[in-house]
RNA sequence: CCAGGGGGCCGGGCAGCCGCGGGUGCUUGCAUCCGAGGAAAGUCCGGGCUCCACGAAACGAGGGUGGCGGGUAACGCCCGCCGCGGGCAACCGUAGGGAAAGUGCCGCAGAGAGUAGACCGCCGAUGGCUUCUUCGGAAGAUCAGGCAAGGCUGAAAGGGUGCGGUAAGAGCGCACCGGGGUUCUGGUAACAGCGCCCGCAUGGCAAACCCCACCCGGAGCAAGGCCGAAUAGGGGUGGCGCGCUCUCGCAAGAGGGCCGGGGUGUUUCGCCCCGAGUGUAACAGCUGCGACCGCCCGGGUUGGCUGCUUGAGCCGCGGAGCGAUCCGCGGCCCAGACGAAUGGCUGCCGCCGCGGAUACGGUCCGGUUUCGGAUACCGUCUGCGGAGACAGAACCCGGCUUACAGGCCCCCUGGCAAU
RNA sequence: UGGGGUGUAGCCAAGUGGUAAGGCACCGGUUUUUGGUACCGGCAUUCGCAGGUUCGAUCCCUGCCACCCCAG
């Protein structure tokens, strides 16, 4: 079974990357580059969901950020496929996506937590910069590997830092098979 | 020991490295504390909370519940008891009000299915018929007629069994059982018991319509509240403005040009609309419209904060009660995320299976304070392999239902054996 | 979160208290030289699952399971 553990934070700091400033909230000097266009305070703190986490990553939040990345770039692995698009400077930015038809609510968010681990240690440095990076979990997603799908992982990177990617699947096919 | 019944509980533990969410503290990047479940699930009931509606109402519609008593904030839940059914028993199941308020249904089969009926059958005492006659009557058939015991059909045939009775029969009479009514007794009650009365036609289905009693206003934390930049737009209000000119005409008015504003449209070119009405001698006043200016108000995109975790809370002790549960005292703080926090890697122990070692403990045999022997069945040690369920808080509680590897504890019943 | 619907043969489906229509497909046969057509016959016992009510349940009631749709 999983080891619960305490995690030790005087080490743990120690080796976070020391560009990596924490958001606390109300800090409205860091995310003042983030959005121009904010100069006050009160309206800065609206803003603060855009900060990027401690690796320099943030979280794609919107449906229509995931929906875009399905015409990006397509590297499927056995335990996951990747989608990688440029997003226009916003920074590498992740997420996740687990649809109902893989399992039940333990699986996915077991899925979920993996993919996190994965991309926490693969992104900061072999992630693509100023790019949407999403992970697809599938069926074999929770019994995998973790060393496997870190290897994986980082393969599918640099393919997709080459250009390169499975065949597209294209817009999901409709009704109308108007072009 | 075997078989079975009921109830309760756990559902891995410890540790190391790298990480995640939140609270608190300050020395703002550290410290410290906490961090999924018994079902967090299904969303089937009941509440809290918030907003809306409202007359703290009644009636109706619609829906729900349905033995009695108790528990509770409440319930369709729980506890106790009763009736019925099942089981040798422990115990289990039970939507369990009303069928002489009404309506409806009971297919097929069968004579007959709800105001019973007469196919086979039984009888034919009585009246008639035939034969015989010792003239008293007897026998026979069954025309009239009587009967519903037996057969048959069915889930169900209008109380059952037995005896008497009769021509044959029948609650026709009797006994017991069943049923209905009722006095009394016990019980808060459901109901139970005893006695008495009634020979007792009047089935089943209300999870068919329905009747009766009781309960229910609606919506849901995406409830609701606060904040909210610039630009654009909405409403109110005050100020300001509602034009110049030419032609025709007494005037009202009509037309053209210029100016301003708005709309349309492919830039130009162009097209459309507006630039007031009433009133007065003229102003004023009143009504209306409009670009602009001032002030005020409200909505709102993206979003932030809040609601948001101290609660019908948990633990311990004592008390009341058969129990559900309640009361008192003491202690504790125990998730608050929002593309959503528990993950990655590793070691040891524990669980299951197989194999090996050991006579140390249990077991068995002999002798009997201490001992000797047998045995790998159990323990012990050790190697290899395997299993590790169901499942993830989303405003919060009380229930129900469903899922669940493996394991533990308690009580009870029946049987066998021994004492 | 709230609301609604469906589940009957391989497929599409009717039936709504009295043992389950119909069509397509499939199988067998006849007709035809063969194929098609046509004709005849066959093909559901868990009517999604489990209980209950009833003499009797696809139908009524309760609890589950799966799928689909709608609103925010």
């Amino acid at each position: 079974m999983e080891k619960r553990n305490q995690p030790e934070r005087s080490e743990g700091k120690a080796n976070r990357p020391p560009a990596a400033t924490r958001p606390s909230g109300r800090m409205s000097e860091d995310i003042a580059l983030a959005d121009a266009s904010a100069e006050n305070k009160d309206s800065s703190a609206r803003f603060a969901y855009l900060l990027p986490m401690p690796h320099g990553l943030s979280v794609i939040r919107k449906r229509s950020d995931f929906l875009a990345a399905n015409r990006g770039l397509r590297n499927a692995k056995p335990g996951f496929v990747l989608l990688t698009r440029p997003n226009e400077g916003k920074g590498k930015r992740y997420g996740i996506t687990v649809t109902k038809k893989v399992g039940n609510a333990v699986v996915r968010n077991r899925i979920k937590r993996r993919f996190r681990e994965l991309l926490w240690a693969a992104l900061p440095e072999h992630g693509l910069a100023d790019h949407d990076h999403i992970l697809i979990g599938r069926d074999g997603s929770v019994e995998r590997d973790f060393a496997a799908m870190t290897q994986e992982l980082e393969a599918a990177l640099s393919r997709a830092s080459e250009g390169k990617g499975d065949r597209a699947r294209g817009p999901r096919k409709r009704r109308s098979p108007r072009a």
